[in-house]
DNA sequence: TTTCAATTTGTAATGATTACAAACACAAGC
DNA sequence: GCTTGTGTTTGTAATCATTACAAATTGAAA
């Protein structure tokens, strides 16, 4: 586990969320997983350390680390949302072989958030899709689904 | 209507996708209907020209659409996926209040496709989320909830 | 201990999307 | 003209992520 307790407590209070047992738990959990998990996934790995963990308390929470911008909902790919745990704008790179969602690091001078036509800029979000270079070597087949596995 | 059948025609001739009724009709609609409207919205507008058009249709006349690069897919809202009859690469502006997306021309050095650390670019999508100039002067509510309007 | 508000949980809707098979259209050959 | 066959369209029935909602639980303050 990469982030403690107490600091995840801290970025918590940082933010005004009162740092509950589930919060903290799922808060690490987003920001340990580099792979952009969705609410089943999360809640898969999750009901291991909390047996009684709902999805609903999943969604709620998620959707409060995003509004106090803790972490970020990718809508890539349409049919499930998937959480970022690195607030800060950086690209993606969606395989639509695979389905992966991964980290691209491109230098944007559009991210740097603010003001176009008067409209006001919460979040900048850049992605790009195609396959990848781990299934193109696959012959364009996927190398893994690593969500799909119901 | 900015589009005329025979020009529709020659576009769906030129992608090798048999010109139907149907396709030329719901080609011509996604590229007239500048708002970037959703299945629901597609449809409720297409069943006055056609009164049989089925949700089903649509859904696999827009997907052949996008597959071919007619078409493009937004998935910024999670709730509906929206299409955009503009398939060049442009930037997107999403109001958070009002749910509209709107077009936001801005110079972006990554819309050119290609090849990013081996892997293989089709498409490139890059948004804005925020309360647009419209909802602010509105004090922040909304102006308007085009797709809503069940 | 009591109280009260916030949090968490389980269950039941909601609704977009997909699966699937029947109905239909239309061109090629007879 | 008719027949055949393939591709297209349609309607209905699942699927399944997400949301709504109310009961249960927690925990701090009085």
């Amino acid at each position: 586990m990469i982030t403690n307790t107490s600091a995840l407590r801290d970025v918590l209070a940082g933010h005004g969320v009162k740092p509950t047992f589930q919060r903290l738990t799922i808060l690490g959990a987003v920001m340990d997983n580099r792979s952009h998990p969705t609410i089943r996934a999360l809640h898969a790995a999750l009901v291991r350390k909390i047996p009684t963990l709902s999805k609903t308390t999943l969604y709620s929470t998620l959707e409060l680390f995003a509004a106090k911008g803790l972490v970020r909902a990718l809508t890539i790919d349409p049919a499930e949302v998937r959480y970022d745990g690195v607030p800060a704008p950086h690209h993606h790179f969606h395989c639509t072989a695979c389905r992966r969602i991964l980290d691209i690091e491109i230098s944007c001078t559009n991210s740097r958030a603010g003001e176009i036509h008067g409209h006001r800029i919460d979040e900048v979000h850049g992605y790009f899709k195609g396959v990848c270079r781990d299934c193109r070597a696959n012959d364009g087949r996927s190398v893994a689904s690593p969500d799909r596995n119901k």
